[in-house]
RNA sequence: GCCUCUGUAGCUCAGUCGGUAGAGCAGUGGACUGAAAAUCCACGUGUCGUUGGUUCGAUUCCGACCGGAGGCA
C-alpha cells in the first residue's frame, strides 16, 4: 500500500483542485509544499486554498509563519516530514501538493542540510563581496573548492557566497557535502503526479485569469494590511510575485493597472522555471490538460496512475 | 483633394554614404541542495509594405500604388 502521492506543477495548472480531489477519494490529508503559502497573512496573493475549497479536507504546512521571520527549505523539511510520517502512521494518504521544486525534493529525499551560520559570516561575506568583488571571490571559492567554483557563473554572487559560508561553517566544501546528501537514500517514495498543459498558450491564459480574480478578491486590501501590520516590504515574503509588483504601485511608482502587467509577467516566467525543475524529474507521469478537459477527467487519470502505483 | 512624415523580428525601434540587417522588450531552453514566487546562464532569418525603374547588384536611390499618423483646405 502506498501512502504518499507528490503533486507537482507550475502556477495556476490546478495542483489545489486535485489535491483535494484525490484526498477525498483516497482518505488522505493534504500537505502543502509552496515557499509563500507558509507565511500568514498572505492568502490570496499566493492562492492559498479556501476553506470552501479545502471540502472539509485538512491541509497542512498552511500559514505556518510570520511574513517578518525568515523561513528556509530546511525549516520546511523540519515541520513537514514529522506531519507526513504521522498522516501515514495515521492509516491516510499524504498528498503533498506545491509547486516549489526545491522544498519538494529536499522533503522527499529527506535532505540534510548545512548548518546555517549564526556567527555573521554571510554578512561578513557578503561585505567582502562588495569591497573586493566577485572575481576575488570566486577565486578564492576556487582555492578551496574547484568544482563549485568550475560550476558557477562570476555573477551568480548568491551561489558562490553560500559555497564559501558552507565551507568557513564546516571545513566541509559544499560539493562534498551535496555528494554525501545525494548518496544516502530517499526518505519517501511516492507516487509522483505532474500536471501542465499541452499549450503553454493555455496555462499562461489560466495566469492572466487568475491575477484579475485576485484583484477582484481584494488583493490590494491584503497588502496594505501588511504594511500597516509594520511587515517590512523587503522580506522574502513581501518580495514574492503579485506582492513586491503591486506595493510599488501602491507607492506611486506605477499604476496598478501596470502592476498587473508585471505581476503577469512574472508569473509567466515563474510558470517556465518551475517547469524546468519538475521536468527533471523523470518520476513524475505528467498529466497533460487542455482548457476543455473537466476535472473529473484529471481526477480519473491521476486515480489510474495511483492504481498501478499501488500494486 | 493637396502637403509632410511613416511602413524593417510577436512589440518598440536602429541601420545599411547601394553588396539581402541588429538592439531592447516579449518568447524559448537550461541550471539550481538552509533566500527558491529567489538567484543565475544560453538562444535573434525576417517576402526590410507592394510593384515598376536605375544599377553588375536595391531593404537602401527614383516613381507609382496600398496601409498608418499629422497638417492645410
Amino acid at each position: 500500500m502506498n501512502n504518499i502521492v507528490c503533486i507537482a506543477g507550475p502556477t495556476a495548472s490546478g495542483k489545489t483542485a486535485l489535491a483535494v480531489a484525490l484526498a477525498k477519494e483516497l482518505g488522505g490529508e493534504v500537505v502543502s509544499c509552496d515557499s509563500m503559502q507558509v507565511y500568514k497573512g498572505m492568502d490570496i496573493g499566493t492562492a492559498k486554498p479556501t476553506v470552501e475549497e479545502m471540502e472539509g479536507i485538512p491541509h497542512h504546512m498552511l500559514s505556518v509563519a510570520e511574513p517578518d521571520e525568515d523561513f528556509s527549505v530546511s525549516r520546511y523539511c523540519e515541520m513537514a516530514a514529522p506531519i507526513v510520517d504521522d498522516i501515514v502512521a495515521r492509516g491516510k494518504v499524504a498528498i503533498i501538493a506545491g509547486g516549489t521544486g526545491l522544498y519538494m525534493d529536499s522533503l522527499i529525499r529527506g535532505n540534510a542540510f548545512a548548518p546555517f551560520p549564526s556567527t555573521g559570516v554571510r554578512e561578513k561575506l557578503e561585505a567582502q563581496a562588495d569591497a573586493e568583488g566577485m572575481e576575488a571571490m570566486l577565486h578564492w571559492l576556487e582555492s578551496i573548492d574547484p568544482e563549485a567554483a568550475a560550476r558557477l557563473h562570476l555573477s551568480d554572487r548568491k551561489r558562490i557566497i553560500r559555497a564559501l559560508e558552507v565551507f568557513l561553517e564546516t571545513g566541509e566544501t559544499i560539493t562534498a557535502h551535496n555528494r554525501k546528501t545525494q548518496a544516502i537514500p530517499p526518505r519517501y517514495t511516492p507516487l509522483w503526479i505532474g500536471l501542465d498543459f499541452a499549450q503553454r498558450s493555455d496555462l499562461y491564459r489560466r495566469i492572466d485569469l487568475r491575477v484579475g480574480l485576485m484583484l477582484q478578491m481584494g488583493l490590494i486590501e491584503e497588502i496594505r494590511s501588511l504594511l500597516d501590520a509594520g511587515i517590512p516590504e523587503k522580506t522574502t515574503a513581501m518580495q514574492a510575485i503579485g506582492y513586491k509588483e503591486f506595493i510599488a504601485a501602491l507607492e506611486g511608482k506605477c499604476t496598478i493597472e501596470e502592476a498587473a502587467d508585471q505581476v503577469r509577467q512574472s508569473s509567466r516566467r515563474y510558470a517556465k522555471r518551475q517547469l524546468t525543475w519538475f521536468r527533471q524529474n523523470p518520476a513524475i507521469h505528467w498529466l497533460v490538460r487542455t482548457p476543455e478537459q473537466k476535472s473529473s477527467e484529471i481526477l480519473a487519470q491521476a486515480r489510474q496512475c495511483f492504481r498501478e502505483f499501488d500494486k
